[in-house]
RNA sequence: GCCCGGAUGGCGGAACUGGUAGACGCGCGGGACUCAAAAUCCCGUUCCCCCUAAAGGAGUGUCGGUUCGAUUCCGACUCCGGGCACCA
């Protein structure tokens, strides 16, 4: 054990106290993870972090998380696993390059550097010897690996999909770059484009994903909805609208998807994508429709666009016909309709639709109305304000009429099926995952295209392809794509010159799996092996909110294709998750005349506020000019309004700094960020370390003996054992790390306020510190190791048992009961105990003030909550 | 636009299963110590009424409901945050 000068033990000196604190922990090897008996194991995992260059205040609310959980299930004897990595490919690494002109790999690799070391200087409980970055050909080569499993399972496919194009700089943009319609850098409109791409079939799993998340009791509820919501399952039918042949000229059946079918006979039109056969074999002869589906290519391709876009739409002069009726019903072309959605068409019952409806009326399309409410009567199409859009009862529509909802569902697809014009179907909302980027920092594909045999995938013996780590990107494209040392090879089939694929992995492909290779980083023969069925399932994966759907949906499907290919003996990969609330700070920024965004740090700008306090606008604090208030957001590199720790790390130490942050707010709780209450954390800490040092200072406490006790003594121990109940119940169970901090302030406020020097005194006071500082050595460890040490412990105190509340300790003789009359506080009693109903009703009614209320009326009903409160209804 | 959350004193938050609203901390006010300041310690601190206290009244984003009793449950709404498939 590292000892503590002599200056350290009575002045409050954080540096002394983290180094004398990790010495100790090197000689103990406190970190170091190892597998003893397989149920003693737990495996908690943190989303490991991007390295953007420096750690924001999200990252240490994550990480002091973690590490509290993990230091309080390793002093409860668990095995405990806490690992690290770096999420190391990705679009921040190429802007930088783009900027300074710095290769992404160099970039990253120091960012990594600066970041380890200060995850070192927060003190966390990490077992450095696992450590992954997703950048390491040695990982990336495993998804290559897998990704040619896929391929040969017929899992990973190739089709085409939808990509923001940029015009000018003739680059392919993320969402994120599109800013109003417009690349970010040039102004430009972008464009759809559709281009070819791999993806993996998530679909085909999409019923078991969904199955699963009722036996995932770990997982916040609000998680498992917005999955379930995401993967949106629904029955519906299949309708085929057969070609009328007159105007199409072709045999054929336009194919929808609907889940009002009893809706049919309301159908008056149908609608198609812009990038539909029809609309295309439309446009041949059409060059309005041209100019129309060239209208509709522009903007971007998110859902929040395109639900909020004007709905425009255009005749095409094409029929189908009714598959019921026969009726001719004209085909449009809508910019709402999206090729990538179903089978790219939609049946429109204006009548029964809000956006059907909508679109009728602007383009003078007929409604039918073929449902009335079950009270209502039935509606008169010329009068409707809006779609009648529940369930009901069938109208005009023939053999239906007086049919359900739901029993006219069943009765179209029959008559639907009996005709062979479609039937029952289940479709889900979700689509396939299309994981090509056309973008250089990324895991390379692993195919070759050759002339003459096609796409052929690299053999395993070859992987890993390693992508080149010298290039920088300008902005204009894939760098990849001009480097003649990676794109020009041999076939591996015919031998023939060939060409690389350039494109690289979606990095949500590296993240799906890093917690998995945790368990066997040292493995250069495979992917995996026994000791990830060892470690996991993990335990407890504690991450951003904002991760509810995407990576935790992915990571779910990839674990169960390597379930599927007999790699790992688990579906699910993570039991218990916690997902921690965004620490959100302002956002200021600026539009350039080409429509580019510029972000300011919010130490940058002077804030304008109106009469109620609301900031409206902002100063720049060089300039002088004014900018614009984007509202409060996450903190990240990108919006510019990250806050550093390391400032508060190097004034007040990590632990002030974990503790604060533990202290602010309860974890699924986002924190609007605020300095306030870090000096209290502070203070804190020092009164504590001042009530440890007066302790000592008399020489050691004599043995505590539970017998000898007066009443102010049994009182203090009788919190010091509640508080130990209490804060385990609250890390353990609750998550509520606020609360657990909270009640070791007020034990120790009760502990300032004792004057207690007898020897059963200094015992109870002994004991009451030594709680303390058990309690707190998740949140705050480099004082409490100090604190143990002053305290006359053995050993290192993070390797110490977790205490356990004495019964006995906990008893009490009296209790406080309150009294209502008619449910408003009017007094309190004490009874015993132990007392009964009676007693307790009694000692209430005899209460003075309770009796002026009571006085002159008559109590009808007296309601008892045993060893809480008696409520008078008078 | 759609899906998921949230809103409690001057501020961060507590109240765990429908039972004392405001624990704990910040800030602020007053006092002690000091030549003085910092640090530290003590007292007070939801609002209204009131010299003060006791007692009382109001009060958990807005409006309405269920209940002996609602921050907690139900309905409608407002605002804020997260996600919407190429930010990670």
């Amino acid at each position: 054990m590292r000892q503590l000068n002599d200056k350290t033990a009575h002045e409050f000196d954080h540096r002394q106290i983290a180094d004398a604190a990790v010495a100790t922990w090197n000689e103990v090897k406190n970190a170091a993870s190892k597998i003893s008996e397989a149920d003693t194991k737990y495996y908690c995992l943190c989303m490991l972090p991007y390295p953007s260059g420096r750690l924001h205040m999200g990252h240490v609310r994550n990480y002091t998380i973690g590490d509290v959980i993990t230091r309080y299930q390793r002093m409860n004897g668990r095995d405990v696993l806490q690992p690290m990595g770096w999420d190391a490919f990705g679009l921040p690494a190429e802007n930088a390059a783009i900027k300074n002109g710095v290769p992404p790999a160099k970039w990253t690799y120091d960012n990594i550097d600066y970041m380890r070391k200060q995850l070192k200087s927060l003190g966390f409980a990490i077992d450095w010897s696992r450590e992954v970055a997703t950048c390491d050909p040695r990982y990336y080569r495993w998804n290559q690996w897998l990704f040619l499993r896929m391929l040969e399972k017929g899992i990973a496919y190739k089709k085409t999909g939808t990509v923001n194009w940029d015009p000018v700089d003739q680059t392919v943009l993320a969402n994120e770059q599109v800013i109003d319609g417009r690349g970010w850098r040039t102004g430009a409109l972008v464009e759809k484009r559709e281009i070819p791409m791999y993806y993996l079939g998530i679909t085909s799993y999409a019923d078991k994903l969904l199955k699963a998340l009722d036996h995932l009791p770990g997982w916040p509820e609000r998680v498992k909805i917005m999955q379930a919501n995401w993967i949106g399952k629904s029955e519906g039918v299949e309708i085929h609208f057969p070609y009328d042949r007159q105007s199409i000229g072709a045999d054929g059946a336009l194919k929808v998807f609907t889940t009002r079918a009893d809706t049919l006979l309301g159908a008056t039109y149908v609608a198609v994508a812009a990038e539909h056969p029809l609309a295309e074999a439309a446009a041949a002869r059409n060059p309005q429709l041209v100019a129309f589906i060239d209208e509709c290519k522009k903007g971007g391709v998110t859902e929040a666009e395109l639900a909020t876009q004007e709905k425009k739409g255009m005749d095409t002069g094409l029929f189908v016909r009714h598959p019921l009726t026969d009726e001719k019903l004209p085909v449009w072309i809508a910019n709402y309709v999206l090729m990538g959605y179903g089978e790219g068409a939609v049946m429109a019952v204006p009548a029964h639709d809000q956006r059907d409806f909508e679109f009728a009326r602007k383009h003078g399309l007929p409604l039918k109305v073929v449902v009335r409410s079950e009270a209502g009567d039935v509606l008169a199409a010329d009068a409707m304000r809006e779609a009648l859009v529940e369930h009901g009862i069938i109208v005009n529509s023939g053999v239906y009429d007086g049919l359900t909802t739901a029993q006219a569902i069943d009765a179209v697809a029959n008559e639907l099926k009996k005709r062979s014009l479609g039937e029952k179907r289940t479709v889900f909302r979700l689509r396939d995952w299309g994981i090509s980027r056309q973008r250089y920092w990324g895991c390379p594909i692993p195919i070759i295209h050759c002339p003459g045999c096609g796409d052929v995938p690299v053999p395993d013996r070859d992987l890993p392809v390693v992508l080149p780590e010298d290039l920088a990107p300008d902005g204009s494209g894939n760098p990849l794509v001009k480097c003649e040392a990676f794109v020009n090879c041999a076939c591996p089939t015919c031998g023939k010159p060939a060409k690389r694929e350039t494109d690289t992995m979606d990095t949500f492909v590296d993240s799906s799996w890093y917690y998995m290779r945790y368990a066997c980083a040292d493995n250069d023969q495979a992917m995996v092996d026994e000791r990830v069925n060892q470690w996991l399932p993990v335990d407890q994966y504690i991450g951003g909110i904002e991760h509810a759907i995407l990576h935790l949906l992915y990571s779910r499907f990839w674990t169960r294709v390597m379930h599927d290919l007999g790699l790992v003996n688990f579906e699910e990969p993570f039991t218990n998750l916690l997902t921690q609330g965004m620490v959100l700070n302002h956002i200021y920024f600026r539009k350039g005349k080409s429509g580019g965004i510029t972000y300011f740090s919010p130490d940058d700008v002077t804030p304008v506020m109106n009469e109620q306090g609301q900031i409206t606008g902002a100063t720049h604090k060089a300039d002088g000019q004014p900018v614009e208030y984007g509202g409060m957001g996450t903190m990240s590199k990108s919006k510019a309004n990250g806050v550093d720790p390391q400032a508060l790390v190097d004034k007040y130490g990590a632990d002030t700094v974990r503790l604060f942050m533990m202290f602010a707010v309860p974890p699924e709780q986002s924190l609007e960020w605020s300095e306030a209450g870090v000096e209290g954390a502070h203070r804190f800490l020092k009164r504590l370390w001042k009530a440890v040092v007066d302790h000592v200072q008399s020489g050691p406490a004599p043995k505590l003996d539970s017998a000898m006790l007066n009443d102010a003594q049994r009182e203090l121990r009788r919190q010091v054992h509640a508080t130990i109940a209490k804060v385990s119940d609250d890390i353990g169970r609750r998550y509520m790390f606020n609360t657990a901090v909270a009640a070791t302030m007020e034990l120790l406020n009760a502990i300032t306020r004792s004057d207690d020097a007898s020897p059963q005194g200094r015992a109870v006071l002994q004991e009451a510190l030594e709680s303390i500082a058990l309690l707190l050595t998740p949140m705050a460890p480099h004082t409490c190791e100090a604190l143990w040490q002053m305290l006359g412990k053995d050993g290192a105190i993070v390797n110490a048992n977790w205490p356990k509340p004495d019964p006995e300790a906990l008893v009490r003789d009296t209790i406080e009961i309150v009294v209502q009359v008619n449910g408003k506080l009017r007094g309190r009693v004490a009874v015993a105990a132990d007392a009964d109903r009676k007693q307790v009703e009694q000692a209430a009614l005899a209460e003075p003030n309770v009796q002026r209320f009571v006085e002159g009326q008559t109590i009808r009903k007296v309601i008892v909550v045993p060893g809480k409160l008696v409520n008078l209804v008078v």
